[in-house]
DNA sequence: GTCTATACACCGATAGAC
DNA sequence: GTCTATCGGTGTATAGAC
């Protein structure tokens, strides 16, 4: 976990209390005001500590972004694994999707990785574990019903991936043309697939 | 165009030469730099003038994101609705939404959207139009080619869209797993509904 | 129309005391 | 471990000359 390369200044250890307190302060700035204001400032003043112990947790405001998508991309991948193994495991996919998909700080995530190469590998990581449970999830399920006249399985993780995130992106602006169509679409497709 | 409710500070026209240019250097920045770097002093670098010639044109740099959104995505919209008008409007829309779907750009643009609500507005009024170009083309083709099981026009709209988005980002990152299969089910569903 | 000059706020990051 | 204090840089935006 604290393979950084720097020349090693004195840090304050990752998993404490201040910690995670600076993480969750980032991850709550990050989706109410974007992330040009995420400084060491603000994320100080919203746990209520001085800047200057920010930079005696992070080397540098990067490492803490980084550090925030990795906590946040490491309980996502728990959730997926373990609905992945229970035993219905395309509704419970699904429905974790619609739940835990933040649209508002995928956004900023995704300009940052942009911006900062070793987030751009922690979302890399991300992407391909969760879709390798989501394709293992189909693959089975669809061996078990019938396959669905062949459609591949890593074609529909991507679709399911794909619409759940402008789902959730247009509920938040408020856009709802379609939606109730594309949900009976997948909910339509579990049934067959997945009955119970 | 522009109906500013700011009390009335000489500006410069909008559609000359430096206003264009203006926006010309800001999309460039928001794409190779992203939006952190979208600065006054930015942009006027890049296109060669004084950064105080920037709020000659613009009274904020919100307004100049604003303009640079809303340029983009007129130009966009007249592609979109001149394929919709040819011959293959399918082949044509997935075409042009693979070939000017800049996902750098647009997270840039969707990050920004949740600061500045001018931006929402515009992004809900392209989602909306362009979604509505897309459902005319697939229901038109479908109707003629016998509607693909009743699948809903919207539903297929609201999928392409996501779906291109998602194959584009993740080529940008360097993922390609399921692209490919992905890739062949739009291509079998556009040559069922729409041969040539 | 375009310029120089500048006010003022905030940024990341560090030195060094306690 | 946590603090005060601070450096050097950059941001938005404006005043006012030409």
């Amino acid at each position: 976990m604290g393979e950084q390369g720097k020349p090693a200044r004195r840090m304050g250890p990752p998993g404490s209390d201040n910690w995670h307190a600076m993480l969750d302060g980032a991850e709550v700035i990050l989706r109410d005001e974007g992330h040009a204001a995420l400084t060491s400032r603000r994320v100080a003043e919203q746990i209520g500590v001085k800047q200057r112990l920010i930079y005696y947790y992070f080397h540098t405001m990067d490492d803490l972004i980084v550090e925030t998508f990795r906590r946040l991309s490491e309980r996502e991948l728990e959730r997926l694994r373990a609905a992945g193994q229970s035993g219905r495991p395309l509704r419970e996919l699904w429905s974790i999707s619609v739940q835990t998909t933040d649209p508002r700080l995928i956004s900023q995530f995704m300009a940052l990785a942009n911006r900062i190469e070793p987030l751009a590998r922690e979302v890399i990581r991300f992407i391909e574990e969760s879709r390798a449970i989501q394709i293992d999830a189909l693959r089975a399920a669809m061996a078990r019903s019938g396959n669905e006249g062949g459609i591949s399985p890593a074609a529909l993780a991507i679709v399911a991936t794909s619409v759940v995130l402008t789902l959730t992106r247009e509920d938040q602006l408020g856009i709802s043309c379609g939606h109730a169509e594309v949900g009976a679409l997948i909910d339509g497709f579990i049934d067959r697939v997945e009955p119970g």
